[in-house]
DNA sequence: TAGTGCTGGTCTCTTTTTGAGACTTATATA
DNA sequence: TATATAAGTCTCAAAAAGAGACCAGCACTA
């Protein structure tokens, strides 16, 4: 399996596919890329793909994320599969956030489109740059 | 070059690269991911990577999003160079999208998320069902 | 000639989401 | 006694998104 695009064809299928019906608006793959299409999901997958991390080491690596949107963030990682949160009984009690399988076998696609932000946010830079001076 | 984790140890930094500093807020890759990052753009994204679309297309191809966030969400792909924009001198005009060179490289590793998707919203629907049984 | 519809939007208003920051509970330390 | 730390929660303000009316220019219809 190389990285070329499979399948020209039916990629609104993709996203249409499972429901069954032709409603675009409850499609499972959208249901699912829209749980991590948000603007902590990735940061903090990347994070705890690096290494299990603790909830006041993660505010303190994420330092522009409020309290309140990284217990929410996590929260909702965890909900779909990808976050395992473990208390231990330590005074105060601590917790710890780590990736579960399934956040692993999530986070390699997800790295491949890090990947090509770092190879090329030159050139959206630049892109924004064009597009910015030409409606003054 | 295959789908692979490669260089496990420095994903932070590389949210992180290119600013020079060590400030994560002000990162470029996370610019870039955050310009995607959001409800509407990996669903636009696919449907002008299967063919050009006019405005009005799209409209009725994704029947939930509204005028004003479609509006938004093509303008800012077409700044970030993602899209092209062009309007046809027809009575009335007609405005067609279309995917740039730098857009279909983006697709790429976006696809293999949408691919992963598509292959895991099953797990991810039982890890929510698990989740909310649990919390009662 | 007035009415209707099509195009791709913008404008305004309401609802939802996010952000900033104080507050909590229990323990440990100075 | 005062302060700090942990992992949050709560409240209020600000920002973003959604709903839907409105717009201009032209074609077609009645």
């Amino acid at each position: 399996m190389d990285s070329k695009i499979v399948g020209l064809r039916s990629k609104l299928e993709i996203y249409k596919a499972g429901s069954g019906g032709g409603n675009i608006a409850d499609c499972p793959v959208r249901d699912v890329i829209q749980g991590i299409s948000n603007k902590w999901s990735s940061l903090l997958m990347m994070a705890l793909a690096e290494k299990p991390y603790r909830f006041g080491e993660l505010r303190r690596l994420v330092p522009d994320i409020s309290q309140r949107m990284l217990t929410q963030t996590l929260h909702d990682l965890q909900r779909d599969g990808y976050v395992h949160r473990e208390v231990f009984p330590t005074k105060p009690p601590s917790v710890e956030y780590s990736l579960t399988d399934l956040g692993r076998s999530m986070f390699g696609p997800l790295h491949q489109l890090l990947q090509w932000a770092e190879l090329n946010h030159g050139a959206v830079r630049d892109a924004r740059n064009a597009f910015d001076a030409t409606e003054t």
